[in-house]
DNA sequence: CCGACTTTGTGCGCGCGTTCACAAGCGCGT
DNA sequence: ACGCGCTTGTGAACGCGCGCACAAAGTCGG
């Protein structure tokens, strides 16, 4: 990357250009990675260790780091910790976002005891559910609140995620009063198509059609498999 | 599509030729917008009804439908029993595939209460763990089984798709004994990466990952603002 | 029977992402 | 000081998928 002939001293100029979406995606699994060999007491890393370690190629890692600057010697690698810092900066990981979860059925519950929140930089503000039943019970060092205590709670601690677990048929209205008490992501496990407004950030993650998709490819390999027998 | 000048009365000729993946992480989505919609007594649907209910693009809808065949009737649409049984078939939720489930922590509890398990075609074999606390716990009207048992219950039903959700520190093992049990697809929610042969199918879930690409809008956003402010 | 309207099926161009391949750059041994 | 080997950063080609736009094909009213 050309740094200009200019007394430029500080730090290798932070791409500005806007990251590709598939590069994004992939700097959690690098960033895991990289966390996995500073414990292990490595100090650099070349591009190809660091594919084998996430699972990718080697070359996509090299363009995916370009992308955030120049934080790589040639001959040598990257240095593990310098990288940690500049991917944790890059994914906004250096601040804390608060997270509410709604919908604490199993697999909410599943969710708020899940280690992936309690990655630096995400913390669980709330629990809340619709049902007065679960309203109190305590999970994960946190207690269930009514799902009507959303406006305090954000009032409290601004919460930018959302995350919905809770059944199907409630997931679009409890969707609608996360983006009305502001909050701008939401990842939603509930198997519906959400609407939301076009600032707010739309994830999905769904169980079923991830079943559906491997049914499918071992429907095609069992097709596959009777007509090399034929044949 | 063109049909040929031959005797041909069958159906109309599902296209032999590979479907796109892309096209086939959708066809579950159309399957439940069609189920949705043949509830509600629904018998026929465009391209453009059923591209809302599924969250996407019309055209799309008709360029991936196209790839089973030319089941659509011009100035109609789509017949919707017809529709949910031809994307049924090419998804191979025809025939019933089980599943063994490794790993009843809390999220291992919550995929065997999950109700996109019990969707027509795929049906649970058995719950596996290592912890013997565990073996013996009955869940969702499954006694959870030592995960040694692996060879029986292969051997009782062949088991073609594994889901993973143990810690990541055993999921490899796991994994690697899946595949002895000839098992061909995988689902992983542990956060690794898991090296498979060539002919096993790999998934892989990761929700803090979701999570952390979450949190890069969000940063981002803010700093959009914050720019917008100082313009 | 005909014409207007609706909807499918698809050819085409475009933009994104992946991958190859290589020059530029850095450290190290001599 | 200097060349050698290793690794990064990137230009370029390729392939895939998306979406537009339109012709073909069907329905429906008169």
């Amino acid at each position: 990357m050309k740094q200009g002939t200019a007394t430029q001293v500080a730090a290798p100029s932070r791409r500005c250009g806007t990251i590709p979406e598939a590069t994004v995606a992939r700097l959690p699994l690098y960033l895991r990675a990289l966390h996995a060999l500073a414990e292990g007491g490595r100090e650099t890393v070349s591009s190809q260790a660091l594919a084998a370690a996430a699972g990718v190629n080697s070359a996509k890692v090299r363009k995916d780091l370009s992308h955030l600057g120049s934080y790589g010697t040639r001959g040598v690698g990257y240095d593990v910790s310098t990288l940690v810092h500049e991917v944790s900066l890059e994914l906004g990981l250096t601040q804390h976002w608060a997270v509410v979860l709604v919908g604490i059925g199993n697999l909410g519950r599943a969710l708020a005891g899940y280690g992936g929140f309690a990655t630096r930089g995400l913390s669980i503000a709330a629990l809340l559910d619709a049902d007065p039943g679960r309203v109190g019970e305590c999970i994960a060092g946190l207690a269930v609140r009514h799902i009507d205590e959303l406006g305090d709670v954000v009032r409290d601690t601004p919460v930018s995620i959302g995350v919905i677990a809770t059944p199907a048929v409630a997931a679009q209205e409890v969707c609608d009063r996360l983006v009305r008490a502001g909050v701008t992501s939401i990842l939603n496990f509930a198997p519906t198509v959400l609407v939301v407004p076009a600032h707010v950030d739309l994830r999905k993650v769904d169980l079923s059609i991830e079943l559906q998709i491997l049914s499918f490819h071992e429907h095609r390999k069992a097709a596959r498999h009777a007509s090399e027998l034929l044949a």
